[in-house]
DNA sequence: GCCGGAAGCCTGCATATACATACAAAAGGC
DNA sequence: GCCTTTTGTATGTATATGCAGGCTTCCGGC
């Protein structure tokens, strides 16, 4: 006899594993970057303002498939902490611009060889191999994603 | 020129993009089971349980690589609704025996023709093949990925 | 110029996640 | 049989996540 439960773990539950996965990879990556007072997420984002400067909530939020909301709210922190610049555009005011601070710069630059020990501490675990073509594989599922 | 910040994006980050995997296709099985009531940690909850009855918090946690006080909050709100019952095992009675309720057993039948849509949209989005790839290699990942 | 709709961001609420710590109960040493 | 240690769970705090709804600002029609 099969019930309804039985499905549950047999049948191949791509949402559960990825989100499994997201716990482990997590927890590895913020205690590597925890002698940087960063979690990995506040790694990514100090990351991203560096490379997109005066980006906005709305864009950044597109790029890391984010919800703006969670984006205000994972950048508050950042802000407080005077790492991140949030200032209205003077042309459209409903717009924020989003910018490293000195300190922002400093504390991404100190923390980007911890982040490496992480990738490389990955990469000994699962293989160099499967870390590449997981990349790749989760790269083109990213891109048939999209809310629509 | 190649800043610190360069490195972030153009190197390969797994964890980036494990977690972005995750929103989406978290959003993705949510919004499939909102009718059920459940979110897609709520169903996976409840599938476990009702596979491994009598399993206890630590040991429940540790199937699902989750942090046994995040299971404790995560239950929390089943167990208000009535869908999971934990009760102290009475030899032991540091640990706890979850089980499900019949109003837990009908919720997670209800809830899993919902659950299979989700699985077949995911499918279809990404790819049979890719789907399947991507299962083999995060279940790779994650004998790996023990917190040792 | 005014007004209705749309765009961009924020707030209220609920869940998800885990570390540090606290508490209770069992196990082990003697 | 006590006392220490260990084990299992819960609580305090902080971040992570997103939906519903609100507020401000801009744009298009007139």
């Amino acid at each position: 006899m099969s019930t309804a439960a039985d499905e549950v773990t047999r049948a191949p539950c791509t949402c559960l594993r990825v989100r499994m996965a997201a716990r482990r990879v997590t927890q590895l990556y913020d205690r590597h970057l925890e002698p940087a007072g960063l979690t990995i997420t506040q790694f990514g984002l100090l990351g991203h303002v560096a490379l997109m400067p005066d980006v906005t909530i709305g864009g950044l939020a597109d790029t890391l498939a984010m919800d703006p909301t969670t984006l205000t709210r994972n950048l508050a922190p950042l802000v407080t902490r005077d790492l991140v610049r949030s200032d209205a555009d003077q042309r459209d005011r409903r717009i924020r611009r989003l910018t490293l601070t000195p300190a922002g710069r400093r504390t991404l630059d100190a923390a980007v060889p911890l982040w490496t020990q992480a990738q490389e501490s990955l990469a000994a675990r699962v293989g160099a191999a499967d870390a590449q073509a997981l990349n790749a594989l989760l790269d083109r599922a990213l891109a048939n994603l999209e809310p629509a």
